[in-house]
DNA sequence: CTACACAAGATCGTCAACAATCTGGCATAG
DNA sequence: CTATGCCAGATTGTTGACGATCTTGTGTAG
């Protein structure tokens, strides 16, 4: 086939964008990684305006930088973006443990635990990129729950931008979640304590923005530390 | 001059996107509208793609919907959308008031009680667009005091379709805000307390809700009732 | 040996023509 | 008179080629 229907380019076009979010979620596109056009063509076989349309979906969303004429590289959050993507994520993901604790059916809670017996087997079984990616997926999981597609989108917008910041700022990708408070999470949930499930999580971002920040002191993100200088 | 620097096309995107945005904002863009690209490109003397890419753009924030082979229209939110959307909204803006309140200075509060002015010489004047307008504003200032570009842009795109749903749900666009609680809101951030100012919010945002759905039971998107059937 | 200027190569941005799809009206059969 | 099938006009989607811009390597003057 040379051509179908227009929802097959709509359907390539999402695959194309997943696949280099993944790349991002994975932390193996690292923050100033090139992404030329011509490549991304040849690598997906895909025309270039729909690679050009990809990667203005990405640049939208804050995980590539669009430079006019220069190309597009992964985006790099700088300190202050952090800053404000961490105060961010504290405040929409409150809400939505809120909302999860309202609306988890006992479905919803055997799923999730579940997942932390995943989460717990990739930890010991020094899987580290599993480890670190069930760990976003957790967070993800509770935010489904919540029934709100808006404020899930946006955590999902965080939850990348947060996993440049880790590539950017914890180079052994180390600073992924405790297993033992996403478990407490998951027990407020159980019961319907939305308001103590909401304070355990913004209590979890802290510790976890606190081990990038220190790193951050010494760490800069500019090329002289990349150089052992 | 036929063609400057690439920046120019970047400030000619923006302009045409704000154009089609403070239409909207100012409901003379309502839900279903359709927006040609032919039509577009000769309105604001731009290129097709050009024109292309704001209505992509527009699509990724949720104001326009972009329907394959089938043109451009104003986005019509569905009662569970606006569910969500005010829900978000809550959440959002109620984060960002808690922000605003850490954050203020006198001479931002000093700005504020100059744009309760206008809103409530506005409201007298029975000049109802620039009311309408007004009150939105007033909202997008405060966010922007909590200096918090991601919560401010997340509620910027929030604002716009709550400017939809009233366009939808609420014809005689009436349903603006109530100046009083805009004042009390406002002195609730001089004083720091930023718990208050939330709760007030919170409780202003549900009191517009409450306006909308009321209407929502009636006045149903379809268009038997825009037949008057 | 260093610094500046220049030019070739590569990459991105734009435009115009072509192909595919949808909408609405008309003819025709029942 | 109604319903169905079809065709023309209009609109959108895609492709390929052209022009503009940036990077980088080389050469030359100081």
């Amino acid at each position: 086939m040379v051509e179908a229907a227009t929802g097959e380019t709509l359907e390539a076009e999402n695959r194309v964008y997943a696949r280099i979010f993944d790349g991002v979620m994975d932390r193996r596109l690292t923050p100033g990684t090139k992404l030329p056009e011509r490549e991304l063509c040849e690598l997906f076989s895909a025309s270039r305006s729909l690679v050009r349309r990809v990667l203005q979906r990405l640049a939208h969303d804050h995980i590539v930088d669009l430079r006019p004429n220069r190309g597009a590289i992964v985006a790099t959050p700088t300190p202050e973006e952090t800053r404000q993507i961490f105060e961010a994520r504290r405040a929409i993901e409150g809400a939505l443990v809120r909302l999860a604790a309202q609306h988890a059916t006992e479905a919803d809670i055997a799923d999730l635990r579940q997942q932390l017996h995943d989460e717990h087997e990739a930890m010991h079984g020094s899987d580290q990129p599993a480890w670190a990616r069930l760990a976003s997926t957790f967070h993800l999981r509770v935010a489904r729950l919540a029934r709100n597609d808006i404020l899930e989108t946006y955590l999902k917008e965080i939850v990348s931008r947060c996993s440049l910041i880790v590539a950017l700022y914890e180079p052994r990708g180390n600073a992924a979640c405790e297993h033992d408070e996403h478990a407490s999470i998951v027990s407020c949930l159980e019961e319907g304590n939305g308001a103590e499930a909401a304070r355990l999580m913004e209590a979890h971002l802290v510790e976890l923005e606190k081990h990038i920040c220190l790193r951050q002191l010494d760490a800069r993100p500019s090329l002289k530390e990349r150089l052992g200088l």
